[in-house]
DNA sequence: TGTCTAGATATTGTATACATAATTATGAAT
DNA sequence: ATTCATAATTATGTATACAATATCTAGACA
């Protein structure tokens, strides 16, 4: 009995997702379909097309007659992809700055006050959780539906480096900064100031993971 | 016997997605698993797997325990499409303009040449290959693997819809007019120029598909 | 002792069979 | 005649069975 009527590989693509950023299925290694059929109670063709569902997010890379691995990223991969969110983000910021409502605006200042409490309070987690709804609700604002599609995806892909740049010491203080000064252009309605503020945000943040 | 050593259902996908540029199977469209098996002389299970190719590169859209149906693409989907393309595209001839070779600025300079002869004869079809090598060639030397990957789906979407821009009158003209602008500024090293340039040239390819 | 070959084994790829849910058709009641 | 309920049909979703290929192991030969 399915209440969710939602398909069987689309719940188990969300759960191999969780044990790949856990890295209980860590970078390089094989997705075996058989175990994991067996593990999650069901058979392999539904765990099949989960398989793929990752392999189209870029999650994991199939070889032909070899299975499906987990990605491993290379330093490359991050700095590539991080360069197509950043133009792509800097693009969403302008567009944000110009066409915004001023309810919209008072959304991300909210967002932002959040932001602050929870770097004064040093609690790294909600800090990193309302820096993603910050960066979404840009997106949705400027509401490019192909171009929010493209950076979830990318954005997974950059999941699967452990390491969290914002806990590195002093970054959270300058994330916040870098945070103000886009919103500052924002409500300044100044677009190419909110792209660039954006860029050097995230170039600040690619940065971080070295 | 398989001696192309591909997996058949990436193969299947190819000839579907054939079908569907082809109009064959038109926008909107219901993909009928079964009797696309039969076509194809194959099983349901290959099939499915092919149709999940088409849906994550957004050419077919799920509908749960509805099935799969060609994207309709609406006039919205085209300009966010081209927005987020004209981004990417921009930004990638700013990073020719700086990093190409000679030799790779000589291999843009030929093929631009062989897209003057293509004009000069008329050959709508041509020029529309050799245009299409143009923004290829770029983008490779800009040598970004993800966007390239972005790039390539979001361009397989724009040929769910018909009508080639460049049959329009007086269209490949211009084209052939914007491209030499893009050359010009690359081989200048007009990092800038050479991002203006190329999504001007974008922006009138969209403005001809109205 | 090392290497090459042949067989065994295991895993992906494909086909078929079964289950479930959605749509359509049929019929009765108002 | 219209509407609602129920049954039949059809298609998707899932499980299982079969086929083909790649890897691993064992043994023979140099």
């Amino acid at each position: 009995m399915n209440l969710t009527n939602r398909p069987l590989y689309h719940d188990v693509a969300e759960r191999l997702r969780a044990q790949i950023f856990a890295h209980t299925l860590a970078p390089g290694s094989w997705l075996d379909e058989q175990s994991l059929a067996v593990e999650f109670g069901i058979s392999r063709t539904p765990m099949r097309e989960a398989i793929k569902v990752l392999a189209s997010e870029g999650l994991v890379t199939m070889k032909p007659r070899r299975g499906a691995y987990v990605t491993e990223v290379e330093r490359q991969d991050v700095e590539q992809i991080f360069a197509v969110i950043a133009e792509l983000e800097g693009f969403a910021a302008k567009e944000v700055a110009i066409k915004a409502s001023e309810a919209q605006l008072n959304q991300l200042d909210n967002l932002h006050l959040k932001l602050e409490k929870a770097a004064a309070d040093r609690d790294v987690e909600r800090f990193f959780e309302i820096n993603v709804q910050f960066h979404e609700l840009i997106m949705e604002i400027a509401g490019n539906r192909w171009m929010n599609d493209v950076i979830a995806d990318l954005r997974k892909v950059l999941k699967l480096q452990r390491r969290d740049s914002l806990s590195r010491a002093g970054r959270l203080q300058n994330a916040l900064n870098e945070h103000r000064n886009i919103l500052n252009a924002l409500i300044k309605r100044d677009g190419d100031a909110a792209k660039l503020a954006m860029q050097a945000h995230l170039a600040r943040g690619l940065e971080a993971t070295r």
